[in-house]
DNA sequence: GCTTAGGATTGG
């Protein structure tokens, strides 16, 4: 049984003996009050939540979790979700939330009526605020939600607001705890450290000033996981929560960069171990063992509407950082690859170029980079060690979007070669599309021929495609300064081809386009040139059966951070200004080395020594990769963003 | 393999 085709229903009300609608897809949900639950039955229901105990692994198989709802009917029951994962316990955030049960059993238990989860069930929540959006919060990808719904947790919402039992939320930002308080803190998950086996420490912060001097837990470095919070912890803003034995599982599950809300939060006056006894009591935060009074703590996605006000908080420290912080050895490593030197302007004027990602994305450690299971896009801040190619030039592929293949741009040589060879054994070409105009230059004993396609004579797309045969590279390149399409062929007994697909396929003005050697057809059977208006790459490709190739740059870094180092491609696409790079030889290709300069210029300022390297924001995409039947992961540098630190 | 938990605080 799959989520919403499953087609229990029990009416109380409503013709109980009646089967369900017979066809499915208008199948509609009938809701039963809590009033009027019976024993035994497999309902659905929707309710307001007035007591909740976030999933916490139970003594059986699954975790557990739970939850106590109310109606207009105003009869509370209990509810028990039971569930392998944490992802598919229901998302409640607070008291007051709205929440939909699909396929719920019933049953007694001392007395009282009570849901638990059921073969096929699902839970939907809601928002309980009133004239906010109804915004569904599910665990699975689809689930069933129309208008009657959105009435229903409007309606909820009315009633609930007029009862004063939801009014009190113990969710206060750390300025307001006050020493032994339990309370819910919903906060950033800035590093975690097993402390032992029962306890587990959770550096967390919210963005305001606890008004309580706040205590220091002293962890070796190596068993920390995420970033120093030197600055913050100076500033009284990271709150070291112990959290303790059931809870352990779900800290666990919990990655710096994650938002969090820990719930029934014990704020406890101690006094650290190694204070004078006339010194501050300090606070320490305790998640105790146990779930009474809903005890615990959950992830809250990223997007959560939820996060909203905390993410404001958050961002007036956005200066706060704590790189300053990194003094490892392993840093004082030499940085053995030079910086390129350069004539003109670009090292004179190292102005950075700012790329900032759009994502809102937690910024991960590169030790939990390496850990992570791909597919993953993180935001990390490393310095740059090494890159290559050292050859600015060498950086630029061409690439074949179809089969994945990567090739170097062939130098020109090579292409002049080819040229050369093709023009040798020079045969006039006899197409019955063609309409042919030659010349012999008798003093070299060479043959030129230019061919366009009898549709286009007198047409306006006739300058736009010609076709060249016999022609040197030198000769290619000048002619296609004055036109657009250029694409070089050779005679196969009398039958037009291309010359090898090493070479260029297509000069138009001063770029160079290539085709994939495997994914091209590569015929001149039957071309169609009617019905193109204006011919570009795209169009003189696929005319000709060609699979266009991609400019790519690639770049190959050795990233590091202060908990491990990383080798990473920055792989960029056809960027406009790398098609001139491959145009006329080495001397040309400054565009690229403009742009590659831009990137290290960035990576490393001129004279800059190892401990001046700039720290760098970069959004990376970690994936999969099947080499050689290996699985191999994959870590590229999407984005940039420079960010001075210090 | 078909249970688990089933509210109500003191403690690292």
């Amino acid at each position: 049984m799959d989520g919403d085709d499953a087609s229990v229903f029990v009416c109380p009300f409503a013709a109980p003996s009646r089967a369900p609608p017979a066809v499915r897809s208008e199948a509609k949900y009938t809701y039963t009050p809590l009033n009027a639950l019976k024993p035994m039955t497999v309902v659905n229901v929707y309710g307001v939540v007035t007591f909740f105990k976030p999933p916490f692994p139970s003594k059986g198989s699954d975790y557990s979790s739970m939850m106590k709802i109310t109606d207009q009917s105003d009869v509370k029951v209990c509810c028990n979700i039971f569930a392998k994962n944490l992802e598919d316990h229901p998302v409640i955030f607070k008291v007051g939330d709205i929440i939909r049960l699909h396929r719920f059993k019933t049953d007694l238990y001392k007395d009282s009526m009570m849901l638990i989860t059921c073969r096929g069930w699902s839970a939907v929540t809601f928002d309980g605020i009133i004239d906010s959006s109804v915004v569904p919060r599910s665990t699975s990808k689809s689930f069933h939600f129309v208008e009657s719904d959105k009435r229903k947790v409007q309606e909820l919402r009315q009633w609930a607001a007029d009862q004063s039992v939801f009014s009190s939320d113990p969710t206060v930002p750390l300025s307001s705890v006050q020493p032994c308080m339990y309370f819910n803190l919903t906060g950033q998950l800035l590093a975690k450290a097993v402390m032992d086996s029962s306890c587990i420490l959770l550096k967390v912060w919210d963005g305001t000033k606890c008004q309580h001097p706040l205590l220091k837990v002293a962890v070796p470095t190596d068993s920390v996981e995420g970033e120093s919070t030197v600055a913050k912890d100076r500033m009284n803003l990271t709150a070291n929560v112990l959290v303790y034995d059931n809870h352990i599982e779900v800290a666990r599950s919990l990655k710096p960069g994650m938002f969090l809300r820990i719930f029934n939060l014990h704020a406890l006056s101690q006094r650290a171990p190694d204070e004078q006894s006339d010194q501050t009591e300090q606070l320490a935060f305790h998640l105790h063992g146990g779930t009474m009074y809903g005890r615990g703590l959950r992830n809250i996605p990223q997007d959560s509407q939820e996060l909203q006000p905390l993410k404001r908080q958050l961002e007036n420290h956005a200066d706060l950082e704590d790189d300053d912080e990194v003094n490892d050895d392993t840093l004082l490593e030499m940085w053995y690859t030079p910086p390129e030197s350069v004539d003109g302007e670009a090292d004179v004027e190292t102005s950075l170029t700012v790329r900032t990602c759009k994502h809102t994305l937690q910024r991960v450690t590169l030790a939990q980079v390496k850990r992570s299971t791909p597919p993953l896009v993180c935001h990390i801040r490393a310095q740059v060690k090494t890159y290559h190619p050292q050859q600015l030039y060498q950086c630029l592929k061409l690439f074949c979007s179809k089969c994945k293949t990567m090739r170097e741009v062939p130098d020109d040589t090579t292409i002049a070669e080819l040229f050369c060879e093709s023009a040798r054994g020079y045969q006039p070409c006899h197409e019955p599309w063609a309409a042919t105009s030659s010349a012999s230059l008798s003093k070299q004993g060479r043959n030129i021929s230019m061919y366009i396609s009898s549709d286009m004579v007198g047409d306006e797309t006739q300058s736009q495609l010609i076709f060249v045969q016999g022609m040197t590279l030198n000769e290619v390149c000048m002619v296609s300064l004055d036109h657009k399409n250029l694409v070089p062929v050779r005679s196969d007994n009398g039958r037009m081809n291309l010359i090898d697909l090493t070479a260029p396929f297509l000069f138009c003005k001063d770029k160079r386009y290539y085709g994939c050697k495997e994914c091209s057809l590569n015929t001149f059977e039957n071309p169609v040139f009617t019905g193109v208006e204006t011919w570009d790459e795209h169009t003189v490709a696929e005319a000709l059966g060609v699979q266009l190739m991609e400019y790519r740059l690639l770049m190959e870094f050795k990233l590091e951070d202060h908990t491990d180092t990383l080798e990473a491609l920055l792989w960029e696409r056809n960027a406009e200004r790398f098609f001139c790079v491959s145009a006329v030889g080495a001397s040309a290709k400054q565009d690229v080395q403009d742009r590659i300069l831009t990137i290290m210029d960035t990576l490393q300022p001129q004279g800059s020594d190892i401990e001046e390297r700039p720290w760098l924001d970069l959004c990376l995409s970690v994936y999969a990769v099947q080499d050689n039947g290996r699985n191999q992961v994959c870590y590229h540098i999407t984005d940039t963003e420079v960010k001075e630190v210090n």
